[in-house]
DNA sequence: TTGTACGCGTTATCAC
DNA sequence: GTGATAACGCGTACAA
């Protein structure tokens, strides 16, 4: 009387190997897991069945009796911008080499809370153990705060890349390598097109940027805001533009820069001889922009890397594996900057 | 005797749920499932019980029991192309909306057969239900045919994004629209940089770029072989330009256009006015290029879309489910080409 | 070093 | 419309 009809095709479970090599599922266990104590005969026996059955653990089986799953989770924002990306490669190779496997849920760019709320559900759900947030979330929502704090209910690990003090790279120093170059060159001042608003990240950079300019006696102009899309930089590129004594520029992406210089030549302005523009990220591409961009590198894929590392470590309960990669951001100095004119 | 001690923390299941909503657990699995046969009021306690407990549906015990995970996977080659990333996008949006969850594994740029098997393992195991190889895969091995091909011990359904004839975008045509569009403007005949000659695409942009030439009556000069990077774009570019009489060249990405534009400019040759450029890809820079370039637009996000669409379909064993996007490739004329001098 | 027995949390089946 | 019960395939505890 079985509730079920049992399938005749199903994979070949621990049963069948056990089975095959003559030991039980228990010695199969242990020989898969490869945790030792087994005789070297009898372990080669077990390869062997398991090789001619073509077994392979169950996942989810196995997690169910262990509570383990080995998932990494990623939320990324849309995940065709060079930093998400870079960033999962980083990832990616952590979690691989750890054992572990990485499920990702992008959101849109100005997600709203519900779409990310719903992100990282579906990432629970599925058994994630641990969760890199690579977005810029506003922790004062009260939804957020009850699922990115750990509760009883929800009780993966969390890291954020914004947030988490070991992880994060120093994006006032960015900004100050920026305008210190600037400044060095001999500029009297320098402008400052910022990226999204609702990126951290932002934020801080155009506070360093600022206060940098104090820092030397000089008084900030108006930041003039973009969403770090090319269209943006041209946009504000338009806006530089029109500004005469607007010598030199802070932008905050390569991609903003694309779009501004661009601007700045269909109104005239070469680069770097009427204006210098220094930008942040290093993309591939940044090598090959016309002129050259001079730009702060962030290492994306050792911050993922160490994101991973952290997370990993966070959820096996120890302080910390391997070596962190270091996430110091790195002044390239290239052909989009140069002192002044003379007038 | 319990041969394993409770934990007390444990999450709330279902069992739990059933108690305090005073149902079977059978009927908090029919809500949870939402399919129907369950009288209103009865849905709405077993939700409010969900709703105090904190209660979510374990996915590792619910896969075992019901054989499904909804799982995708994707094998791409590190994630930081442009073309991985947008077809990640797609991927994402559509296994969202279906329900699905997607794993990523990346393997290296000339990753061997035995890495991406690796990969392809990782990912089945994990209990992926389908698998988008986003890799350029020789099937000629026999090892990786073993798995690429279905088996009783690999049952995950496969698609690959340059064999299933649904999904191909024509690479043809690519070519054959970059070619015509130069000899129409007048030029004696079309260079060629290629990708990767490890990607399917690769071969056959070469062989239709020189098929339109012969069918042109133009014998074809020979292929610069470059690998997408923008650094073997830029090598390319200086071969290029100790060309005197070159005049007009097919690149077959973007990223390889940045470089062998610069590589020109350095060699004073202007673009398009000595020499003009079509490539292939129309990533988001590509507008903002000097001069910006006309390219060949791969709708990477809608292949990535109709990857997704087919293989839940083959998951769930139907034919289509939702309309499939097209995947036809689009000149794009921007100012990277014009008619050669006159001389 | 190896085996036995149970439980992980859910869904499928059938009876009511 | 609802409930009882048997799997699902593995890891863990403990005995041998």
């Amino acid at each position: 009387m079985s509730p079920r009809r049992p399938r005749e095709d199903r994979a070949p479970s621990q049963v069948d190997v056990a089975k095959l090599a003559g030991v039980s599922t228990q010695t199969v266990s242990r020989v898969m897991s490869g945790q030792g104590n087994v005789r070297a005969d009898t372990a080669r026996r077990v390869l062997a069945a398991v090789d001619e059955l073509g077994y392979r653990v169950h996942a989810a089986a196995a997690s169910l009796a262990s509570g383990r799953t080995r998932q990494l989770g990623v939320i990324v924002v849309s995940t065709d911008r060079y930093s998400s990306a870079a960033l999962g490669v980083g990832i990616q190779q952590t979690a691989a080499a750890n054992g572990y496997t990485v499920s990702t849920a992008a959101v849109a760019d100005h997600a709203s809370v519900d779409a990310f709320l719903e992100a990282f559900d579906r990432l629970e759900r599925q058994g994630a153990e641990g969760i890199i947030l690579g977005v810029p979330i506003e922790l004062e929502s009260p939804a957020l705060r009850a699922r990115t704090e750990r509760t009883p209910a929800t009780r993966s690990e969390r890291i954020s890349l914004d947030q988490d003090a070991a992880l994060v790279v120093d994006q006032a120093a960015i900004a100050r390598l920026a305008v210190e170059h600037l400044l060095g060159l001999g500029h009297e001042t320098v402008w400052h097109v910022s990226g999204d608003v609702y990126w951290t990240e932002t934020r801080q950079r155009s506070e360093a940027w600022e206060q940098t300019l104090r820092d030397h006696g000089i008084t900030p102009p108006p930041v003039i805001p973009a969403d770090w899309t090319p269209e943006s930089g041209y946009r504000a590129g338009r806006t530089i533009a029109a500004i005469p004594d607007a010598t030199a520029v802070f932008v905050s992406s390569d991609e903003m820069a694309f779009g501004l210089i661009r601007a700045l030549h269909e109104a005239g302005r070469s680069v770097p001889e009427d204006v210098s523009v220094v930008s942040v990220d290093d993309i591939a591409l940044a090598a090959y922009a016309s002129p050259a961009l001079t730009t702060v590198r962030q290492p994306f894929e050792d911050m993922g890397r160490a994101a991973a590392l952290r997370l990993i470590a966070q959820i096996e309960g120890h302080e910390a594996i391997g070596e962190m990669p270091s996430t110091d951001p790195q002044l390239i100095i290239r052909s989009s900057t140069a002192p002044p004119r003379e007038r």
